[in-house]
DNA sequence: TATGACATGTAACTATTGTTACTTATTGCC
DNA sequence: GGCAATAAGTAACAATAGTTACATGTCATA
């Protein structure tokens, strides 16, 4: 684990701490597709995020999702930080994007490192200045943006966190994320492919 | 200040430090709609709330607004405090909704007092919290809600906020923290109104 | 290759929200 | 009182988004 801490994390960490980490610290690798926080279920432990991407949800009272925003390497979940140390239930869903590779911190280790590191305290602090910034931009297209405008930015987000300009879902799945329908979403990509700004296949969409 | 400090702060800070909150913070008294923060602004102290309450603003490209949520006695302001550390422009505009009393504290001692007082850190951890479930909250509304949905909330927002079912908001204004037009929220009004939800006035609204 | 599951395209319609335009109070002030 | 500014009511229409229904295309696999 030490390689894939210090080639993220040394920057950020003095190596006191970081051996720390490396001592109470579990290296968890999970596929695309697993979950690992669900709404309603106390966290126990903090992951700081080595490599690939999760995505954040929330959802409404029907069941249906809304994208919140992705993590990325270097990131740790702001929604975790206080559900460990409060102790309340998570508000949110996490759900890796891509495959991905996590250090887990037990949450007893939070507070000592609090008082003891300036440089955990800056990095929980600055996470939560930047979840804060992603739930602003977040905002900002949900009350600013009209719906076509918002796929466009979810494409091109999705093409830059998989590093990759091909999009491998389908109008179903960005529908639910986008928290609106199918039709809509079709409708939309058929216009914006019609602007020459995608290409539409079966399973997978081409940013152009 | 420090009878002020202690009725709203003494559970939650030991004496010592109520003591250098007592030494270095200044009072503050401001009138309903003194504007505290300006987007953009860079923020050199951090306000802790007294009495009154406070709205958060944000704005779009065209300069229209949006409210996020109010602040009420006890709470501080998450962004300020990013904006403190990481000495960034604040993203967000503040506005006193009511009048208002803040003890306000300079920057410098952020980082003192998270390093000297787990009293403080937790307490800077737990704005956060409320902030980012605060924003969860306000990103439901828009998400999930329609805008007559939408309006009721605010109103019963802003009666709790001031205590009084009476609402001394014109619909304009209305329309402008939910990020609408006049026109539509005079429309839903009179729909509230004649659900018997609500009586519509010149200039206030009583909520039934 | 026949079949069923899934993905997409699209028409037709409804609902919601936004816009324009005009009217009718109400209020403060000269 | 007369006038201007502001607030609110409302009709008519446009734009956007959501819904229903059905057709067609693609793919794995039985």
């Amino acid at each position: 684990m030490i390689q894939e801490l210090i080639h993220n994390y040394s920057h950020l960490f003095e190596k006191e701490l970081l051996n720390e980490i490396n001592q109470v610290g579990t290296f968890k690798e999970v596929p695309e597709g697993d979950k690992l926080i669900e709404i309603g279920q106390y966290v126990r432990s903090m992951p700081l995020l080595v490599s690939g991407a999760v995505k954040i949800l929330r959802e409404d009272n029907d069941g249906d999702e809304l994208l919140l925003y992705f993590l990325e390497k270097g990131d740790t979940c702001a929604m975790t930080l206080t559900c460990c140390l409060g102790q309340t239930k998570s508000e949110i869903r996490a759900i890796a994007e891509t495959d991905a590779k996590l250090i887990m911190i037990p949450i007893e280790k939070m507070e000592e490192w609090s008082a003891k590191y300036k440089s955990w305290r800056n990095f929980v602090f600055e996470s939560y200045h930047n979840r804060l910034n992603e739930l602003l931009e977040t905002i900002d297209s949900i009350a600013f943006l009209k719906m076509d405008e918002r796929l466009l930015k979810y494409l091109n987000e999705k093409a830059r966190i998989s590093n990759d300009n091909i999009i491998n879902s389908t109008h179903q799945e960005i529908a639910y994320e986008l928290h609106t329908s199918r039709v809509v979403i079709s409708r939309l990509l058929k216009k914006l492919e019609n602007l020459g700004k995608v290409e539409l296949h079966r399973n997978h969409i081409v940013l152009k």
